[in-house]
DNA sequence: TGGGTTCTAAGT
DNA sequence: CTTAGAACCCAA
């Protein structure tokens, strides 16, 4: 029994048009309109693509039968978004101030996102002036919106209503297919036995595809396998075609991202009692199909990556899927090595850095139920898939997880709720897990997980050793490096061993130091590193816009080197050449790995030892495993400690675990060693001892006292407009908007200007809400969301929950 | 979002 | 009085 009506979510991104539209499914579409395909739909004046959400044979009360359109066509042969994608972009828009519609596209590869055309075509009695004009001469032509001014189009609207022109709207299906040729044998025996006869002696090589062509009747093999199996060119296949013994055939090959594995077999590795009991309890929860979060807590070389697969291998074999979410594809190309190696064929890839093409490829292969393992970045979160049985997270920490443009997502929060969809297992594991998740585990909410020892029991953690720039600025001047680093970098290459160093240079802020004691000038409110203002001279917070002007005398100690700090990799590299000019090195940063694969070059050379010295900027930091690097350097750990957030503390301790844990990794001993103004600090005192659970005490303690995060929720809500008075009026309007309507117990911090208050020729200001509940103003906020779009086409208005960087 | 309607200011 | 552009509104 088929519905009459299918509920629609039009392509129309806007606040009034965030709802199902219902139409009516004529009788020819009745098969082919299901629950998740895309239609073309009348929508107002216009042609519409729009999502079917759901089926009814109920018309809403306030919608009378004369008012019900009909679908126009049919997209999609099967369903391109599953019930549970359906509902899960519902709940995402409604959580993330977005439309539904948003949402639904972005779970789509780009190829089968609508682009609009208009397809043109001339009657009779059209003038050959307005044919030439509109049509380029033509008979029909296809033409996009921008293609006519305003006034070309209302011409066009003239010409239609007067019954000399025909407009159509036309959805491009971008989904290209890719084709390949093909030779598909005869299944007629008896044919091609007459046709052998009818051969003459010579034709040698049409025999051999005859006899071919019989012992294998009616299958097909690409021109390649031909080729390489007879030994015959591809003329000699065109002739056996129209000689009927073979059949040319168009035969679609899956574009495919290149393939890291090299055939060997990933060894499946014996784990160690403390990886045996993580395993045992992720696989366990997988038998109960009770859905379960756990935290996988382990130590920089401490095998997670083997639970993992090992895990996974589990699920694969009861015939369910594995999602594994990493942070960035592109700095993890260990990582997606093995789990090729691992599982071959199985597994799909899912990152930015494909083609249109590959990815819809991937997409479709994941769609089409052929893939058992879908590793990804980000968007990957989203993938096809309706056997999910394990969802992994690795680096749970990372903010790439979280998209901070429009629409705004968390995907460790998607993975989460898609978990709970399935009853399937989610496993958030870091060496440094995000405050939010370790303080769960501590509630009990996700089962807690340790992995303490190093999985290769030869490896030990590295000795860490902290160097006080203060001191080495008085002894050697301006310098990059001091004379400790120095000479342990030299012993490395002496012994023809390898060194990792990292620059830090932690987005675009920059704030003020002072090079004699280390001081950095904070604001008496929130107690955060203030921002440099070099256009109005000022040091500004970014949480509640308070400012005074750029010190020239240390307060505390009276120096006058107190000034901006900042240094660049080519700087370093320039120093570096200068101290050892017998040593390559290999840069790794923003300018030098801009070219797709340049990257995945530069690790190789270095592991291939081209070069003792890696040098780079945090990308050095995530997932590298080279056995002969002993020695890691952190230049100037103190970058990300100035920044205005709240979470820099926390962001230097996971930066520095990480990239410690470069070192040692094999047999050798290694050794770390972090140059920095700040000795004293906590964040940098627990990295040298390894103490993630002693960080995360403190760290807890002093959120607790300053009311952040994860004791409190935080929203933050930006503005943005091209004139800078426009933005810091209607910001301060809002402000006090929100302050008459807000709950007492939530806290409204600004507005400020952003750190980078002018960006792409607009200007930016920011309100951060702060509360103890996290869902307690979202009414308010779509109120807010809804008027600001009625407003001023100019100005702009975000909301962000739970941002991961106050920028 | 885009297309229609309506309002407004400039052009004949 | 006509015309072009901007502002506004609505959509099953």
């Amino acid at each position: 029994m088929t519905s009459r009506y299918a509920q629609v979510v039009v392509d129309v991104p806007t606040q009034q048009t965030n709802q199902p539209y219902t139409y009516l499914i004529p009788d020819e579409l009745a098969q082919r309109v299901q629950a998740g395909v895309r239609v073309l739909v009348a929508f107002g004046h216009r042609s519409v693509l729009g999502y079917v959400v759901a089926l009814t044979d109920q018309l809403p009360e306030d919608i009378q039968e004369d008012q019900v359109k009909d679908v126009l066509t049919v997209l999609d042969e099967r369903p391109v978004l599953s019930t549970e994608l359906l509902e899960l972009a519902k709940h995402l828009a409604e959580k993330n101030f977005s439309y539904w519609v948003t949402f639904l596209a972005l779970m789509l590869p780009t190829s089968l996102k609508a682009s609009y055309r208009k397809k043109l075509i001339a009657q009779p009695s059209l003038s050959d002036a307005d044919r030439l004009a509109y049509l380029d001469g033509q008979q029909e032509r296809l033409v996009k919106m921008k293609d006519f001014s305003a006034k070309g189009w209302r011409a066009i609207r003239q010409l239609e209503k007067a019954g000399l022109l025909k407009v159509l709207t036309v959805i491009e299906n971008q989904g290209k297919v890719k084709t390949t040729t093909a030779f598909q044998t005869n299944p007629d025996r008896e044919a091609l036995e007459e046709i052998s006869s009818s051969l003459s002696k010579g034709a040698k090589q049409q025999r051999a595809i005859v006899d071919f062509a019989i012992a294998h009747p009616g299958q097909t093999f690409s021109k390649e396998d031909w080729l390489e199996q007879l030994d015959v060119s591809f003329a000699t296949l065109g002739v056996a075609a129209k000689k009927g013994i073979l059949k040319k055939v168009a035969v679609e090959v899956k574009r495919r991202p290149d393939r890291l594995a090299d055939g060997q077999k990933d060894d499946i590795k014996q784990l160690n009692d403390e990886q045996e009991v993580a395993y045992q309890a992720i696989t366990s929860a997988n038998d109960d199909h009770q859905q379960e979060v756990f935290l996988l807590e382990g130590i920089t070389g401490s095998g997670k990556t083997e639970v993992y697969l090992q895990a996974a291998q589990k699920a694969i074999d009861r015939g369910e899927q594995v999602l594994f979410l990493v942070p960035e594809i592109a700095l993890t190309p260990q990582m997606q090595k093995r789990v090729e190696d691992r599982f071959g064929d199985q597994t799909a890839l899912l990152h930015s850095g494909l083609s249109v093409g590959e990815r819809y490829d991937e997409w479709r292969r994941i769609h089409e139920g052929k893939v058992q393992v879908v590793v990804g970045a980000r968007s990957a979160v989203f993938a096809p898939l309706d056997r999910l049985g394990l969802i992994i997270v690795d680096e749970e920490h990372e903010s790439s997880y979280s998209q901070s443009e429009n629409p705004h997502y968390s995907a460790r929060d998607v993975a989460l709720w898609r978990g709970r969809f399935h009853h399937a297992p989610v496993v958030l594991g870091s060496a440094t897990p995000s405050l939010e998740s370790r303080a769960r585990a501590q509630k009990g909410l996700y089962h807690f997980l340790r992995l303490t020892k190093r999985a290769n029991p030869h490896a030990t953690l590295p000795a860490v050793s902290i160097v006080d720039m203060r001191q080495e600025q008085l002894d050697r001047g301006d310098t990059n490096f001091s004379s400790g680093l120095l000479e342990q970098l030299k012993a490395v290459l002496a012994r023809g061993e390898q060194a990792v160093l990292m620059l830090n240079r932690r987005g675009f802020s920059s704030f003020v130091m002072c090079r004699d004691c280390g001081f950095v000038p904070r604001d008496p409110n929130c107690n955060l590193a203030m921002t440099l203002h070099m256009d109005s001279r000022t040091l500004k917070c970014h949480y509640c816009g308070y400012q005074e002007p750029i010190p020239h005398i240390c307060p505390v100690c009276g120096s006058n080197r107190i000034r901006y700090y900042g240094t660049g990799t080519e700087k370093v590299e320039t120093e570096l050449a200068a101290l050892l000019p017998d040593y390559p090195v290999i840069r790794l940063d923003q300018d030098t790995t801009r070219r797709k694969g340049a990257m995945a070059k530069a690790l190789a050379d270095f592991g291939q030892k081209k070069a003792q010295i890696l040098l780079g900027t945090q990308m050095v930091a995530k997932g590298l495993d080279f056995p002969d690097v002993t020695l890691v350097g952190v230049l100037n750990a103190d970058t990300g400690l100035g920044l205005p957030d709240f979470r820099a503390s926390e962001k230097t301790f996971q930066l520095l675990t990480q990239v410690a844990g470069r070192a040692g990794r094999a047999e050798h001993q290694g050794e770390v060693v972090i140059q920095t103004y700040n000795p004293d600090h906590y964040a940098l005192k627990y990295a040298q001892k390894h103490d993630y659970e002693g960080f995360y005490r403190q760290e807890m303690a002093i959120r607790h006292a300053a009311e952040f995060p994860p004791y409190f929720y935080t929203v933050q809500i930006q503005c943005s407009a091209s004139e800078e008075n426009q933005v810091a009026l209607q910001t301060a309007k809002i402000a006090a908007w929100l302050k008459k309507r807000l709950p007492e117990d939530v806290l409204l911090l600004g507005p400020s200007p952003r750190s980078i208050a002018k960006l792409k020729g607009r200007f930016f200001f920011q309100m951060i809400l702060k509360m103890k509940k996290p869902n307690e103003v979202d009414a308010l906020l779509r109120d807010l969301v809804d008027q600001s779009q009625k407003a001023d086409k100019d100005f702009a208005l975000e909301v962000r929950r739970d941002p991961v960087s106050f920028m």
